[in-house]
DNA sequence: TTTCTTCTCCCCCGTTTTCGCTATTTGAAT
DNA sequence: ATTCAAATAGCGAAAACGGGGGAGAAGAAA
């Protein structure tokens, strides 16, 4: 029997999964909390393989709970359901450790699939926040390589080095130039990323991945 | 009726989802390959809203051709199919564009409501897959977030005004607030950044992701 | 009540940056 | 041989920034 324990604010909610997990095959609840106030006791002196945990929560919120639960027990699922389709959730959930995150929408037997799927080792997904999810991922890693500003090599040194909180006094000592040079420099990558001032240029060359 | 054109290199299987293709409501195939070699222009000739692609193809590989698609047709969705769990196709395929990503194994019934998601702008995904790609997300993107700088809310608001690239002036005129508290807060965020100047308090904003 | 933090604002003063414009040298391409 | 881009360097003026100090009001905490 797989173990579930249930923390939902909503009481006809949690009433209702409980009630379905009764009724399923193989899963037993364990336990159904409206909030995750003793979390950590709870999950100690009763432990389960899976928690499906809601987001919005008076108290402390299912996203922090989530890191919680995986700092002090690596090896408990975490299935995250919520009503909404918020990127920010989406993206802190994953990076807390979820193992799922499905709309509350989700049919009655699309949840004991979800559970399923997670105790097989998967991680189901509704198909719209999979797609957020796509989505983020493409966002934060791809290389962007779309944007070219035709920087010259000498150029991106030096902004590399305004990055790093340079002032143009240490750029020049650094690269053995004038002071001057490094700001007829520092003018000609402005105007090429059309910026300007440095905090711009720092942070467009950071979020496009110039440096 | 949703046009689908299928690139799949095993015949057999080729086959065998043309005629589930057919048999299936609001589904039409209209084209299937063997492999990508002239891919854009048969697109070009006989558009589609759904490709459905295999990865392991000789000449072209279906991640290549994934991204050719999505630069020559952006409205056009790549449904990717595999025999493999393998972490790099996963990563690479998402990064071309891939608006979802299921294996073989999936049932037929499973292909069409794969599909169907597609067609309604959410990713199917095989939970087994959106394990991993938890994962690449969790390796790629989580930071430190260790690191503390007891910035108060309007600091943040503040440094996050900075990052865009605001002059002391425009964020006075923003938050309507004199420059000279203004200044006051940013000198209040250098200290607590451990930073001397804005192209510094940028990037470290940026990098350790206090924005 | 007193203390502490946060947000607000002001002063002074020196430094740094930004933006004009100009100009020389060097090396590569035509 | 000429043209061109890139790197180098300079001057001057206006604007912005950084660091130092102080200080009042509001609100929370002790």
């Amino acid at each position: 029997m797989t173990r579930i324990t249930i923390f939902e604010d909503n009481n006809h909610l949690r009433n209702t999964l409980q009630v379905l997990l009764e009724s399923a095959d193989g899963f037993y609840c364990n336990g159904a909390y409206a909030n995750c106030n003793d979390m950590l006791e709870l999950l100690e002196e009763n432990p389960c393989d899976i928690v499906l945990m809601d987001i919005e929560m008076p108290g402390l919120n299912g996203i922090e709970a989530t890191k919680l639960i995986r700092q002090h027990f690596p090896g408990m699922h975490v299935l995250i359901q919520t009503a909404f389709f918020d990127d920010s959730y989406i993206f802190n959930a994953i990076c807390a450790g979820a193992s799922g995150y499905i709309l509350k929408t989700t049919s009655p037997s699309g949840y004991i699939d979800a559970l399923r799927e997670v105790e097989s080792g998967g991680s189901p997904m509704t198909p719209g926040i999979a797609r957020r999810m796509l989505e983020l991922f493409r966002v934060n890693l791809q290389p962007a390589a779309t944007t070219n500003y035709q920087l010259t090599a000498r150029e991106k040194e030096i902004l590399q080095m305004l990055v790093n909180g340079k002032s143009y006094k240490m750029i020049a000592a650094e690269s053995n130039i004038a002071t001057d040079t490094v700001k007829s420099h520092i003018r000609n990558i402005y105007a090429k990323l059309h910026v300007n001032s440095g905090t711009e240029a720092v942070s467009k060359a950071i979020r496009d991945r110039i440096v």
